[in-house]
RNA sequence: GUGAUUGUAGCUCAGCUGGUUAGAGCGCCGGUUUGUGGAUCCGGAGGUCGCCGGUUCGAACCCGGUCUUUCACCCCA
């Protein structure tokens, strides 16, 4: 007999945790249906031809590949061998598990391009697997959460992402984050400044480890990355950078003054903050932070990240606008927006910070008890009867002792017990006890449903 | 992908420089209690020491491999 195990970097999700995964996702779902996304899905598997190339090099040693059905080895030939694996992989496998759901939702949007009214508002909620090392928070299979909407330029769509944030970290209870906000076409600009034009990317990275490694650092790595030392000196001032939001604006305008794009960026942002005080909003929660870069994707103007302050969990949301989602898939000019958040992540905050409801787990309200086959028999005529009146209720369905049976009550959480024994059926009541107070009285079966319900 | 780290009962962990039959707490099962759970006390079950191989008279302990866990890097949710 083998031990059964798990493949690395998975998880089994009990009944515990499956109530509270779905009570974060239940907030989430509602939230963006209020805001009028539409939910879609798309396979597990996607074509490798769809996937590869659209994470760079790195993200397609991390792709899932599917091995071909059947005998996968009949198109490899010794020369594909020597060649080594990238070669012979296009032979063994066509498909692969989806890396994301960004790209998926790209091809479908190109598939789907006559049928969709645009602009395109779409959630999607579905694991994705990649063949990642795991650590603590990084899962080989985790879920990911996504709101995109695509088709249209207007800012209306980046203020909505912001109430959308703060609406789902309202419905948790969660008071103490910050959304950081900056625009790409900022750091576009910031590299104008500091003479490092065309260099946006390199610098990204780099400024993105800010929080993490520290100037000294970041000053190292750039300099590896042949920034001159005039530049540093340059972008020095933006790092301690500690006004309010209207401050910072009035401090980038002076440092951005000769870069278009750079004003272009501020312009947005002002716009943006413009749009939600139009909305009868504000900027609660909301800080510029000019040294936000999200790494070296795809985006072009707005970018996000959220952060819950007093949780030892990095970003638990982020996301941006980019231009061209669909270009890759022969469909140009269709820009969006969108962001995600992470559910696993939001998981573990949830619950270092306690937050989840005591009653998440969903169960019964009461347990039919019984002492021998007559009571079992009287449980038996009553609990669909329970069920009717709209409680949750079951009857112990073996034989068993009392004890027994308080306590499978009491482990499953199932606050009342209800006894079934020669007095009660002799009397046509039942007996109601709470387990929690140990109070306990007999009742007609009217009086228990009203107690209960 | 690079470098570390972890694995002993259902859970959390002891187990000396290699030496008889591998332990504890909690949990579980039964009894104390034949219409009343959580407490006390008593009893019981449960481990091929992650797996494979090696060294040795002898391995939970040493060595090699492999899987898994955790962590840093890379990258990312």
């Amino acid at each position: 007999m083998q031990k059964p195990s798990l493949p690395k970097g998975t998880r089994d999700f009990g009944p515990i945790q499956m109530a509270r995964r779905n009570y974060i996702l239940d907030q989430i779902r509602s939230t963006f249906q209020l805001f009028g996304y539409n939910q879609i899905e798309t396979p597990a598997m996607e074509n490798l031809s769809t996937l590869t190339g659209k994470y760079g090099d790195e993200g397609d040693q991390l792709l899932f590949k599917i091995l071909n059905s059947g005998d996968y080895l009949k198109n490899v030939n010794a020369a594909d061998l020597e060649k080594g694996a990238a070669a012979t992989l296009s032979k063994v496998s066509e498909k692969g598990l989806r890396y994301d759901l960004t790209v998926p939702f790209a091809r479908f949007v190109v598939m789907n391009r006559n049928d969709l009214t645009f602009p395109f508002k779409r959630f999607q909620i579905q694991p994705v697997w990649r063949a990642d090392r795991p650590q603590k928070g990084r899962y080989r299979e985790f879920y990911q959460c996504d709101a995109d909407v695509v088709g249209t330029d207007s800012l209306v769509c980046e203020a909505e992402i912001i109430l959308m944030i703060r609406e789902v970290f309202a419905k948790l209870k969660l008071t103490d984050y910050s959304i950081k906000l900056n625009n790409r076409k900022i750091l576009t600009g910031i590299s104008e400044a500091i003479d490092a034009a065309g260099k946006e990317g390199p610098l990204c990275v780099a400024i993105d480890k800010l929080d993490k490694i520290g100037w000294e650092k970041v000053q190292e790595e750039l300099l590896s990355r042949d920034f001159s030392s005039n530049s540093l000196e340059k972008l020095e001032p933006l790092i301690n950078l500690s006004e309010d939001f209207a401050g910072k604006i009035q401090f980038l305008k002076k440092f951005l003054s000769g870069s278009e794009v750079g004003l272009q960026g501020i312009a947005e942002l002002e716009e943006l903050a413009a749009t939600l005080i139009g909305m009868g909003e504000n900027l609660d929660f909301v800080d510029f932070d000019v040294m936000l870069a999200r790494g070296l994707s795809y985006y072009t103007g707005a970018i996000f990240e959220v952060k819950v302050n007093n949780a030892s969990i990095g970003s638990v949301s982020g996301g941006g606008r980019y231009d061209n989602l669909t270009g890759v898939f022969g469909l140009s000019g269709v820009s969006g927006v969108g962001f995600s958040f992470g559910v696993d992540r939001l998981y573990d905050v949830l619950e270092e910070l306690n937050l989840f409801p005591e009653e998440s787990l969903q169960t019964s309200k009461i347990l039919l008890c019984h002492f021998d086959e007559k009571g079992f028999a009287y449980g038996l005529s009553l609990v669909q009867r329970f069920r009717k009146a709209g409680i949750k209720a079951e009857l112990y369905p073996d034989l068993a002792k009392v004890k027994k049976q308080f306590e499978f009550a009491t482990k499953k959480g199932i606050p009342f017990v209800g006894i079934c024994g020669d007095n009660e059926i002799s009397e046509n009541l039942i007996s109601i006890k709470n387990l929690e107070t140990g109070n306990q009285e007999s009742m007609t079966l009217e009086t228990a449903f009203a107690k209960l319900s």
